[in-house]
DNA sequence: CTGCATCCGATGCGATACTG
DNA sequence: CAGTATCGCATCGGATGCAG
């Protein structure tokens, strides 16, 4: 990426970086930030989970899961019981990430209403 | 969703709310997040956005920027000159935005290095 | 300069069936 | 219970060509 002018975005940060990028893939898929937050309340079962999040297949939290884990966002427990037990539960990193979600999950409850209103209008513009 | 048995999240939001799945889409997608960045900077044209963001294709820019100015986030302006010159803007609303987005990108350069160790342990584990 | 239309390969994701 | 494997549709997104 080009920067504007004097190099650096006054925004005090580089949207464009891959890591940004990546975690920004993380927070926007649809599962994830799901997961961490219902983790974040506490440890939980593979079927608990799924029980937990309507409309999930057992492939995407599956899939989800195992990228959380890969980014060391979730810690997986197994249990060699009979039947197995699996306990998810956030890292100390994972962890971390809360507050941010949580900043954006306010902005977009607090916004909802405008946004939902732009929304409207625009589409009544095209439709003229 | 079922909650895990309050009926409400202790983090105090409900990450599963259709507002703020689709916020979270928004943030998630590929070039949302930088022309907000990037607009925040300063109202900017479309070709120049187009230099800016190093590998967007045309038809990438135009849907990211209807998305916002649907989302009331972007403000599009159009100067009836020849050859037409059309500014991009963020409205005050699409400002309020940028908080929230630096949050999380101060989180994701922050703790960078501990997620690709992470991730690196992770393959390791897989491969052996 | 600023777009829209079309084509088409890549990826996402749900449904389903099978395993230890 | 906790997964893995495979299929198939839907959407994403780049490349290209045309237009005001």
């Amino acid at each position: 990426m080009k920067l504007l002018g004097n190099g650096k975005l006054t925004a005090g940060f580089d949207a464009d970086c891959p890591a940004t990028r990546e975690i920004l893939n993380r927070v926007g898929d649809k599962w994830s930030v799901l997961v961490v937050v219902l983790l974040g309340e506490q440890a939980t079962r593979f079927n608990q989970l799924k029980r937990s999040i309507e409309g999930i297949s057992q492939r995407m939290l599956t899939a989800t899961l195992r990228g959380l884990e890969r980014d060391g966002l979730v810690k997986r427990t197994v249990y060699p019981t009979n039947p197995p037990q699996v306990d998810y539960d956030l890292t100390p990193l994972g962890r971390t990430l809360l507050e941010p979600v949580k900043v954006l999950a306010v902005w977009a409850q607090g916004h909802r209403a405008q946004v939902q209103r732009a929304r409207d209008a625009f589409d009544r513009r095209g439709k003229s």
